[in-house]
DNA sequence: TGCTATACTGAAAGTGCTTTCATAAAAGTA
DNA sequence: TACTTTTATGAAAGCACTTTCAGTATAGCA
């Protein structure tokens, strides 16, 4: 990443006034060592080029104090956005500068995590839904940046979760009140390295609540789909084709809830009474789309982590708090 | 082992470590092309001197601070995630670092407009959907900061816009060709104040293919709404009411149209032979809902803008470029 | 007028980092 | 086994300044 900028440099100025670049310096910065008409003929030519001296300003600002990192895997997920929208609220309040770091891959991700304590002179960070091994956890506390983070729980930092176990098993709970007999599970369950699992945690809640009772649930029941609306319309499309209906279907993301709908729609089944649907996250969508759904507060644990880091930004002697935030079942049109 | 002073510097490390300097800086910027286990050595001596690398030498010795701003309404609207999801595509892959600035008033935009030029040290600035007066822009230019916008077109900058106007026509045309007779068009001619109006251009088109083709359009078939779902709704379920049917509706986003389906839902009637909704922008969301809407490349605008601001980053003699992309109209199930 | 103290100024040596270039070592390939 | 390619590293040349040191011109004073 080389720029060629043609900002004027000292030797610009001082090209151009005539003069050595020890004399610009000077004017600068010792302005009563040099003599008065040479000072103001630099400080005129100095204006003419709009010289400013970038280094020292360069540096205030990446010492100033006032940034604060956040890294995600930003794309994926329109979730992630809306965690992203509450860490944003609070910093903007706060006149917060935010710095966003993508993560795609797990060698960038530990490329973040190995430099940004260093490089990056920020006040603080946030780690959404990225996972980070206990060796790199030390060095960022031995750095001292104070770090929070989200959906990924380590004893050393603050952090906001939910029990997605938890989540699971008020899903099951929930279908098989309503009557069903018969369910599947949606969801991808093998995640990128750099990621965190709560599928899995979430499928456990729920074929745990259905064993208990005795509710027929093999792997067979689980429809393994990757985290994208078609392709799981896709999948949905087939396992629907042989299912016995009534169904009621647990996605364990909302995502994926709408390709399963998209399907059956596509095959002209009736909405819940021949396929029962229940999401997982209440994405904006999610109300857009009518889709039931297990809640958890997303927007809010953006806003949460914002607090936490801040609160021990300002007094780094504030206790580590884990803050699992709760989870509630919305129900729509769906279920 | 001995550095007069008590930071220690690249130097300390590098001898520390048994290494060159080079090797120290690599690891740091470039840590793929340097073997793994030097790799981890280095990094540990970096952790046991505490060492931190000089913000200002760094600057200096890259000519640039590989940081890239946003300035964005971020959060009132979907639109603008998609947007920045192509800036940051096109950012991480060339190791930008992406800083976000979200306006929510007129001050903070105008705040950051008259700091960013000189404390935030960006290589580039990009701005979404942002007005900028004049002597803003001259100051900006001044200071020598490259900047891009998006859907507000200034001459002295390059900028990523559309044509909301023949947006507004393609709708019409549109919507006429499928016979209908009766429109309404839905959207907000308030905007706020820090940011641009698209949507009085989107109107204006639509109303002129009407008048040219003698439809009877009159004030009272602009359905004045809200930015927002539920309010959209709301305003549609009473027009609706005593709306003539059938009708073809016309709204100025996505969003907007979806709070109209909701309403056209609530109070039974049919999809789209009752009234036919087209929407405007094509986010995600549209694809999932079957939204037909006039499709405006928003990735892409993004992704434009900071290929558009890489290019004079690198050579600032390039020349200024205003590119409008391309609108499509996405037929899908609620026309 | 000659001599010294003083005021200016430039050359050059840092400053702490990145990056290019060259080379040695390791890994493939024939 | 010889030969080419790749990978890993260090030496050295920047980068945009600041500061030291030394030299020159000037003013002050006898």
């Amino acid at each position: 990443m080389l720029s060629r900028k043609n900002t004027p440099t000292i030797y610009d100025v001082a090209r151009s006034a005539g003069v050595s670049i020890s004399t610009v310096s000077r004017v600068l910065n010792n302005p009563e060592r040099v003599n008065e008409s040479t000072r103001l003929h630099v400080l005129a030519t100095i204006d003419e080029l709009g010289f400013i001296p970038k280094a020292e300003a360069r540096a205030r600002a990446l010492r100033s104090s006032g940034r604060v990192g956040v890294i995600t895997p930003f794309f994926t997920a329109p979730s992630f956005v809306q965690r992203l929208r509450g860490v944003a609220s609070v910093l903007t309040e706060s006149n917060y500068e935010l710095v966003i770091f993508t993560v795609d891959t797990l060698e960038r991700l530990q490329h973040y995590l190995d430099t940004i304590p260093l490089t990056h002179n920020l006040d603080g960070l946030i780690l959404i839904s990225v996972r980070v091994d206990e060796k790199t956890a030390e060095r960022i506390i031995q750095h001292k940046l104070e770090t929070v983070l989200i959906e990924y729980p380590l004893n050393m930092f603050s952090s906001v979760e939910i029990d997605d176990e938890e989540g699971g098993k008020m899903a099951a709970r929930f279908l098989k009140g309503k009557g069903y007999s018969n369910f599947a599970f949606v969801g991808e369950t093998n995640f990128p390295k750099y990621g965190i699992n709560p599928i899995s945690s979430r499928l456990k809640g729920f074929q745990q609540v259905l064993s208990e009772s005795n509710v027929e649930f093999s792997d067979d029941h689980i429809w393994e789909t990757p985290y994208h609306v078609d392709a799981t319309r896709f999948v949905a499309l087939e396992r629907l084709k042989t299912a016995k209906l009534p169904i009621a279907i647990f996605s364990a993301t909302d995502l994926q809830a709408i390709g399963v709908i998209k399907a059956v729609k596509q095959l002209g089944l009736r909405i819940p009474d021949d396929v029962a649907i229940l999401g997982f996250d209440d994405l904006d969508i999610a109300d857009y789309m009518e889709l039931s759904t297990v809640r958890q507060p997303l927007d809010e644990s953006g806003r949460v982590a914002a607090e936490l880091l801040f609160s021990r930004m300002l007094d780094s002697t504030r206790p580590i708090q884990h803050i699992r935030l709760p989870l509630s079942l919305i129900e729509r049109g769906t279920t």
